[in-house]
DNA sequence: ACTTATGGTTGACACTGTCAACTTATTAGA
DNA sequence: TCTAATAAGTTGACAGTGTCAACCATAAGT
């Protein structure tokens, strides 16, 4: 552990692209918060998505996922169908306004990225995220990224 | 924007390391959250800490630290002495259980540390630290790493 | 002296995250 | 088949994180 250390880097630079994006999404005039953001992703981009493929995806408790995407359903980002397979399970889709909104969102968020990497070899990036994903991988061990 | 996306990786890199900690510090029954921890840690190496260099250092409202710096002093971990070169603001030292409490979660975080890099080099490790460094630089842009 | 800026505090609030208890439906076993 | 264990989702409660605005006291510049 020398001067940056890995946890403080972790914080900080975690801490700042959550702030940018905050920020960016608010100056949008999108009133979505962070989770929000990623759970709609997960809808637009998942097949056959259910809260607790999210809730895995992201790996957060369902509670929390439950509570999210009633918040997004309010909005009328997404609906909820029912699952001919499993009758205590609903799987979600977007609505055409959280598609539209899904396409804002995803502009703002690679405004913050190409800000963040913007003196960074493509190569650097992926070695980030290998590494990220690696720490990851060491702390918890299970599923893969698909994202 | 691949398939393990920066943002993802970040946010789950970052959500793993949190998570982690808080468990060992948890089973070690040090009931400190993390906040309070990274307090505590300036408090203890930093010269001549204020609650303004620690929220600077941390990049956080300064409201917030002084609850957490609150709360460090009500569970006896630091005082806070008059500054005599400035009676606005007082000087953070911590207490002989504070820097008990110090040593204690320095050795569960380096525990953390090295199962997190366990499979990784010196050299991959401080990559990412740099990488993240400029990262938050990017979005951001001022104050020196300091640790 | 007056104004402005700074360190710190407090109140209010939004967001994030987890745990436990519960309902309903599915699945596996006796 | 009946039943027990399990899984999806919901709800309540709560702890922790983070920020904003208003405020007080002191400091610094004019």
């Amino acid at each position: 552990m020398q001067r940056p250390s890995l946890s403080h880097a972790l914080q900080q630079v975690a801490h700042a692209y959550r702030g940018h994006m905050a920020q960016t999404i608010r100056q949008a005039d999108l009133p979505l918060p962070g989770t929000h953001v990623r759970a709609l992703k997960a809808v637009c981009y998942m097949e056959g998505c259910t809260a607790q493929r999210i809730a895995q995806r992201m790996r957060r408790d369902k509670a929390q996922i439950t509570r999210v995407l009633n918040d997004l359903l309010d909005s009328g980002l997404i609906l909820k169908a029912c699952n001919p397979a499993d009758k205590r399970s609903q799987i979600l889709h977007p609505t055409s306004a959280g598609e539209a909104m899904m396409q804002r969102i995803q502009g703002l968020e690679q405004q913050t990225l190409t800000r963040m990497t913007r003196d960074l070899t493509q190569e650097e990036v992926e070695h980030f995220i290998r590494i990220a994903w690696h720490m990851t991988q060491n702390l918890e061990g299970d599923l893969p990224p698909d994202n």
